[in-house]
DNA sequence: TCCATATTCAACCGGCAAGTTAAGCAAAGC
DNA sequence: GCTTTGCTTAACTTGCCGGTTGAATATGGA
């Protein structure tokens, strides 16, 4: 069930981990089957599962099985109502694509390493 | 110490708490002291308190001392890395101020009730 | 100086979240 | 039908997080 509007508080504790993030940045790219979005972290596969379920809780993505594969794909829509909430502190000029590109690369190094705890 | 860009971590997971994000919602409308900022809600001041060292290690409020006074006020910019991160997921269009009203009005009804568990 | 006000610190507790491993299902392939 | 592949569930451990209370600190006022 794709349940009603996710809270704020799925949404926004869904993006706290990195790992998350990094997931989503990979779906952004393609759609992609568990054990694939799996494969570059270093945790184990049952990890990844339970982070695409936090994922698809908040909204965030969709899995859809298709065969014995499950696919996992972005729901852009899901950030819309966190987006919307963000905006209203500070009127930001309207984003530049760019500014994300460059955010990407730095901020999804991927795993481990992310961002380091001190 | 300022300390530099508060990691996307930090800014999420602060922004996770529903409590954290009505004292956002309180400080947009104006600077307050932290006894004021604790008035509305259930929890001890000591909690507030550490609500509030939390947004702060996150970059989105700066507290800053006048006589035994501490005012908290919203620091805008603090949202603006998580913001442009947010906006590469599916290209919104400019977000309309009415909508974050509305959102507001929703989802602050403070404290207690706020997002029901289950 | 002494007291009240404003805020944090310290110690502690319960719960939840993220990780693990091992077992369970479900769909394809031989 | 058995085995492999793909993924989730279950049970458990560990650590952080939000809450509490009570003491500590700092400032302003009488």
């Amino acid at each position: 069930m794709p349940a009603q509007q996710p809270s704020l508080d799925a949404i926004f504790s869904a993006l706290a981990d990195p790992t998350r993030r990094a997931i989503l940045g990979m779906l952004l790219e393609d759609d992609m089957a568990v054990t694939d979005v799996a494969a570059p972290f270093q945790v184990s596969l049952a990890a990844i599962s339970k982070h695409l379920a936090v994922l698809a809780a908040a909204g965030l993505i969709r899995q859809e099985r298709r065969g014995r594969i499950i696919w996992c794909k972005l729901e852009p829509d899901g950030l819309r109502n966190a987006s919307v909430w963000m905006q209203g502190f500070g009127q930001f000029e309207p984003v530049d694509l760019d500014d994300f590109e460059r955010f990407l690369r730095e901020a999804l190094p991927l795993a481990d390493g992310d961002e380091a705890k001190s």
